[in-house]
DNA sequence: TTACGCAGGTGTAAAATTACACCCTCTGAT
DNA sequence: ATCAGAGGGTGTAATTTTACACCTGCGTAA
């Protein structure tokens, strides 16, 4: 019951192996290569969208000032709140990297949902987990001023790499799309940040020089 | 399936006699005056409120520079993500108004959830479309200027309200906090408003004049 | 090869927002 | 009755952010 969910893999961990074969045989593996469009705002939610790895971009709209609302990295549901609340998705999915993509079918798993209350409970737990993160996201990035929304955006690259050296796979404008600042705000916040001897970075490439200090400036100013 | 949730209170209006018994039997009605703490950051999660009137707002903090993350009216269930996801709730509610809770017990819910499939499709449902809801409203505040964030807000009072003056029972500090501009930047642009006649205002009283001019800001500066 | 577009990058001016200082009024406590 | 504090309100200065203008390098399509 009060179980820490990690990601949504656990919901599909549940299933017995009936329950799984049931699930596959009308589900399809896709793949997308970095920059193509997932799920188009306004297409019918027939589907469930599990995303086994790669990055993918959620954004209200597709062009050209679109408002980026959500990053999500692997073992995720793909705008999941949509699927059993409204006819059609209300935003735009676009894989940042490479993606691998299992396409459940929606009338399948809602019916395993019904049958099965472990299942059921599971996700209840898993779509209130991700939401309360999102939320806490949102609110950490608004309380932030531009240097330090930049470095909290860093940061959270950081943890999903386990290493000091990564590819950001954001344009600059893309990151001022998440953070809510100007494109200019980015550079110029990534120039100070460098001639800080903060991080080090090269296009894409990012390496994190002073941890610490990074995350004293996220945390605010 | 494809239903659109118009509140919580749909959820209960599934249960059966029998289920709405037992469920009462241990659920307790309590009132709150304007301004009292209904749940405070940090509480076990052991209970489920449910806002039967009132308005109520959700902080990260209680003090002093709390970020307001929402405002619930009559109909929701308050800190619905906490319940199943976390053991305390992450975040404060505070009355705004005098309110009429009712406070379910958790466990029950939980025996009934998992019970009763049709009511777990529902509750699937809901918190699917409140979060999705809320995403919304984040992301519109989010895009707009001080003057539009502002107009915005008061939009979405008006539609609670059904009539062109009402009492929005917040100081401005705390319409700030919502919207996420100063203080200063509320009050100037609610004298604006009034000097162009789009709206009439004392202290917390407010009467909308040009609904449409207003609404037009809401959308955009 | 050229030329175009895209992304990174930077300086400066303009605009928006915040911070500060201070005013008034009302209300509740001493 | 008076005093303190909270909330509404406004002007001005400081700060932050944006907008604009422009430069660079790189890849790629003609």
């Amino acid at each position: 019951m009060e179980q820490i969910h990690d990601s949504g893999k656990r919901c599909l961990s549940i299933l017995s192996s009936d329950e799984n074969e049931e699930l596959y045989s009308k589900s399809n593996s896709l793949n997308f290569e970095a920059g193509e469009l997932i799920i188009k705002k306004g297409t019918p939610v027939n589907n469930i969208y599990f995303l086994k790895s790669g990055i993918v971009e959620l954004s209200l709209n597709e062009a050209p000032h679109r408002q980026i609302l959500n990053l999500l990295f692997d073992g995720e549901f793909i705008g999941i709140n949509c699927v059993f609340s409204t006819a059609q998705y209300r935003f735009s999915a676009r894989a940042l990297t490479n993606c691998s993509i299992e396409l459940l079918d929606k009338e399948t798993f809602t019916k395993l949902l019904k049958a099965n209350s472990t299942l059921s409970m599971a996700f209840i737990q898993y779509i209130s987990w991700v939401n309360e993160g999102f939320l806490n996201w949102q609110m950490k990035l608004k309380e932030k001023n531009s240097a330090g929304a930049l470095a909290f955006l860093i940061s959270e690259f950081q943890k999903n790499f386990d290493s000091n050296s990564f590819e950001i796979p954001l344009t600059r404008q893309e990151m001022a799309r998440i953070i809510g600042f100007s494109k200019e705000s980015v550079l110029k916040n990534l120039a100070d940040f460098r001639k800080e001897g903060l991080i080090d970075s090269n296009g894409k490439s990012i390496t994190i020089i002073d941890a610490s200090r990074l995350e004293e400036i996220a945390k605010y100013g």
